[in-house]
DNA sequence: CGGAATCCCCGGCGATACTG
DNA sequence: CAGTATCGCCGGGGATTCCG
């Protein structure tokens, strides 16, 4: 199993690479971030323009829906298609980059879903003790 | 694949599940943290003293390594251990749960530095036009 | 050695209003 | 339809200090 070996975190310190600056860390930070996931499942199941997106996410605010597609769209996770109609419509949908991403994030969900008992066991002993 | 459905969605409005309560969001959250990843990776080595984790991961300050470490020991993902020496002494470890978390955040990890290259050409692109 | 307590700042995020 | 713009809060997280 791969693991931070004393070398590993020298040379990370050898080329300035830390937690604020490490490209690893800024893609798990979709993973982290409030909806990023939520979306790509969405899209997982297909494009979908912009309203569909804000209808299939009963919560979220047009601003952030922008911003988390941008953001996914930067990373080439998503794509982004304009069509000149009117009126305007715009399809989002995964890249090939994508479609790798998101089963990797769907077996941790998977985990985390199928670990929540024990999860929740260990939190209650963890608050009563 | 795994998608979100119209069904999907009703059921967690049914039970009142939204981004902000959702356990596995709370599961994930762990991947997004600062500095998790970073422990669970070292801890991947072997169980490790306080100040060990703390030499290990040079630019972390004392508080966020006790959070952190204590979210994780209450979500049963790591396993503190107090030894009764003079000075005292504490030992973390990865838990069973936690050495079945790992080796999936790491899959995202290592998904994530292979496709580096992808990644940053993508950001490149978007930020030219 | 392994923390806990306090202070403070910055940025993520929501609400609201406006636009091509 | 698909956004942008502006405001404001509140909480994550760093720096510092103190403790058994």
């Amino acid at each position: 199993m791969p693991v931070v070996t004393e070398t590993r975190v020298d040379f990370w310190q050898a080329h300035g690479i830390n937690p604020d600056n490490c490209p690893v860390r800024q893609v798990l930070d979709h993973v982290s971030a409030k909806w990023p996931v939520l979306i790509l499942m969405v899209l997982g199941g297909g494009p979908r323009r912009f309203n569909e997106l804000l209808r299939a996410l009963p919560d979220i605010s047009k601003r952030m829906l922008t911003q988390s597609l941008r953001n996914l769209e930067r990373d080439g996770i998503v794509r982004r298609e304009v069509f000149d109609t009117k009126p305007p419509s715009v399809s989002y949908s995964l890249t090939e980059l994508g479609q790798g991403f998101l089963p990797r994030v769907l077996a941790l969900a998977d985990w985390a879903e199928t670990s929540m008992p024990r999860i929740l066991a260990a939190r209650d002993a963890y608050d009563r003790g």
